[in-house]
DNA sequence: TTAGTATT
DNA sequence: CATAATACTAAA
């Protein structure tokens, strides 16, 4: 019995392998956008695909992935991505898994150094012979070797999400820290976080300061820092507790809002808000909401602003997830103009 | 400045 | 035919 998690984990597998073909991403982005789909369905796919309107019905499903996915759940294979891995080694999506790897320089190690499985690479980062690539120097290579270590030291798993329980406290902690600096006027924890999923891949601090420079070098200088992986001007991020990814975002205390919107996602949910925003002649950054025609500030000082301005009620960071709830929202009355 | 990757 | 918007790093 082929489960939705087969489905979308056959998905995915295609949208890597055509992306690492230098794929259109309109094509890339459909199959990743009905993976995402299926994550969201509460009903089991072959359940749908025996139904009336069949596998079409989905939202996010044409007739060319409706088609795949009906075979995959007829004959439970899939002879697309069959002839997707016989064309580009599947191995090689180990390799883009991780961080730092895209599927620019997966696809480049592959056709250019024959490089197909992270054994090879990693010998082959270590030997010198990836010296002498364009666009590959010294410091990237520095980058895959210490990515390489990390993985071998999770023994090839990749890195682990937390459950939301195990991470109260060390939100907690961070937020508290954040906060008691002088510059620092307001602090929370978004993301996937805020969202209150069950697990989290990593932990997002949003700050609001007039000085963003100096809270972001005094996060990366907390103590239980194990390694800065990026700073810049608005945005640092650091491992803690174990190699445990921690984002943290700093803005002016007016764009306050729309940075905490933008901050707890979902990616899908911006996405769609984004989207909606250019439909009304407007565009939503982490800044604020702009007129599309003369760039004025309409709203950013809080997340309600931003929500109202786009017409919409507030909505709560849990149902930031269901793509159908924007347009639930919108049909709600509150939020509407009076 | 650009390419590539990352972030929600 | 289309595509959310922005930040950071390394390389050129």
């Amino acid at each position: 019995m082929v489960s939705n998690a087969d489905v979308i984990r056959t998905l995915e597998r295609i949208a890597d392998l055509l992306e690492i073909r230098g794929e259109n991403t309109f094509k890339v982005r459909a199959y990743r956008q009905a993976a995402e789909r299926v994550e969201n369905l509460d009903r089991p796919l072959h359940d749908i695909a025996a139904a009336d309107g069949g596998l079409r019905s989905v939202e996010g499903f044409g007739a060319a992935i409706a088609g795949k996915m009906a075979e995959l759940i007829a004959e439970g294979r899939s002879s697309y991505l069959e002839r997707l891995e016989a064309e580009i080694p599947p191995t090689l999506v180990d390799i883009l898994a991780l961080p730092g790897m895209g599927p620019r320089t997966v696809a480049r190690l592959w056709r250019d150094v024959g490089i197909t499985t992270v054994d090879e690479l990693d010998h082959a980062a270590r030997s010198g012979q990836l010296d002498g690539l364009p666009r590959i120097g010294a410091r990237s290579i520095e980058r895959i070797v210490a990515a390489l270590d990390a993985r071998a030291q999770r023994g090839g798993d990749p890195p682990p999400r937390r459950d939301r329980s195990a991470l109260v406290s060390l939100a907690q902690s961070l937020r508290d820290v954040l906060a008691a600096h002088p510059a620092a006027q307001r602090v929370e924890v978004a993301g996937s976080f805020r969202r209150e999923r069950e697990s989290c891949g990593d932990l997002d601090l949003l700050v609001a300061t007039d000085d963003a420079p100096v809270v972001l070098i005094a996060f990366a200088a907390v103590p239980q820092v194990e390694q800065v992986l990026a700073r810049g001007a608005t945005k640092s991020s650091v491992h803690i507790d174990g190699g445990f990814q921690v984002d943290c975002r700093a803005v002016a205390p007016q764009a306050f809002g729309a940075a905490l919107q933008y901050f707890t996602g979902s990616q899908a949910h911006n996405v769609r808000l984004r989207g909606r925003a250019l439909r009304m002649g407007l565009t939503l950054n982490e800044y604020g909401v702009f007129r599309t025609d003369d760039g004025t500030r309409v709203a950013g000082e809080t997340e309600e602003d931003v929500y109202a301005t786009l017409g919409l009620p507030w909505i709560p960071p849990q149902r930031r997830e269901d793509p159908a709830e924007i347009d639930a929202a919108a049909r709600a009355p509150v939020a509407m103009e009076v």
